[in-house]
DNA sequence: TATTTTAGTAAGTGAGTACTCACTATTTAT
DNA sequence: ATAAATAGTGAGTACTCACTTACTAAAATA
């Protein structure tokens, strides 16, 4: 059983990532994790602290999916793993996923930071691959991965499925 | 000169496109519209009123920036000016554009019907030029543009004009 | 066991929210 | 010119917001 303190994060994730950080009151949240309105700022100190606290959690379920594709060390499985990671995505890892893109444009934050290790991987990749512009191959898949990614967000995983093969065996070598 | 009702209107885009629909009050859309609160809901009833006709208008700057694509009947031409797209915004379209791509998360309206004309279209050149799979050929880069409009609007146009060229050629036969 | 620290609550707080109302100024139509 | 409609105002409405305060219950520490 989780304690209160938990159980506050778990249900303003939920709340943040489906209704987004300024629609949801702090007497919102209280009420759905089933705890006093003071306690959120007892042990977060502000609808702020609440959220960074989120944020933290999150980028760490995120880099914890990333990791494997860093850890890999053929290129064509680098780039295969990636073209994959929108289309096996646990219900566990969804609140957090979907927060990140739902804040992405609600404040500000750099998501090009936090993509930095992933395009010079697949940067390398490219290379490995003999593609002429491997750099520029990265970026332009990850801007797939990502627009696919919000897709699976906004409308379902049904309605990108259909590209998962094509791509794979777009980037097959 | 502008109207007050007008003035309104140019306001509330302004700020609805940099903090949010949320974030924003009538009482600060009035304010930097040098106008009397209540005059809102005279002219728009509500402030969802307010943001539905802020929202007409911007599906009617967006289809004038795609219908000269859909009126195109050379393939690769078609292609070619729908790459283009996101490099040649003009600033007095800037705003209704970067609205639409913050509003996507934060309030519920179907991007996937708007897009469908411009899909069947660029699916429809994909055949002409030959491609074994132009419907998805044709969903992929629609993905590619759409991040790359992203990535422009959060972090500016050099941010992604490196690619500009990268996809003329990537797509040019 | 006594004392201090931590967890938790209920009832506030002032500032801000979308929106209304009673009213006046300005156009438009007759 | 007069009447009617429209444009515009500013003060107020009930309510919600993030956050605080004064307090009690439970653990942890001495």
């Amino acid at each position: 059983m989780v304690d209160k303190k938990e159980q506050i994060l778990i249900s303003a994730l939920e709340l943040f990532a489906n209704e987004g950080y300024k629609a949801v009151s702090t007497s919102k949240i209280a009420k759905a994790a089933g705890v006093s309105e003071g306690l959120i700022f007892r042990h977060y100190k502000s609808k702020q602290g609440l959220l960074e606290a989120i944020l933290e959690a999150s980028f760490e379920k995120i880099n914890a999916l990333i990791l494997p594709i860093m850890r890999e060390d053929n290129p064509e499985k680098v780039i295969q793993k990636y073209i994959l990671l929108p289309f096996e995505i646990q219900i566990s890892e969804y609140q957090y996923w979907k927060l990140l893109f739902k804040l992405k444009w609600e404040i500000e934050y750099s998501s090009v930071e936090k993509l930095k290790p992933l395009i010079e991987k697949l940067t390398w990749s490219f290379e490995k691959l003999d593609y002429t512009e491997p750099q520029k191959e990265a970026e332009v898949l990850i801007h797939i991965i990502e627009s696919v990614s919000g897709g699976i967000l906004k409308d379902g995983l049904e309605s990108q499925l259909v590209l998962k093969d094509f791509l794979l065996n777009k980037y097959k070598n």
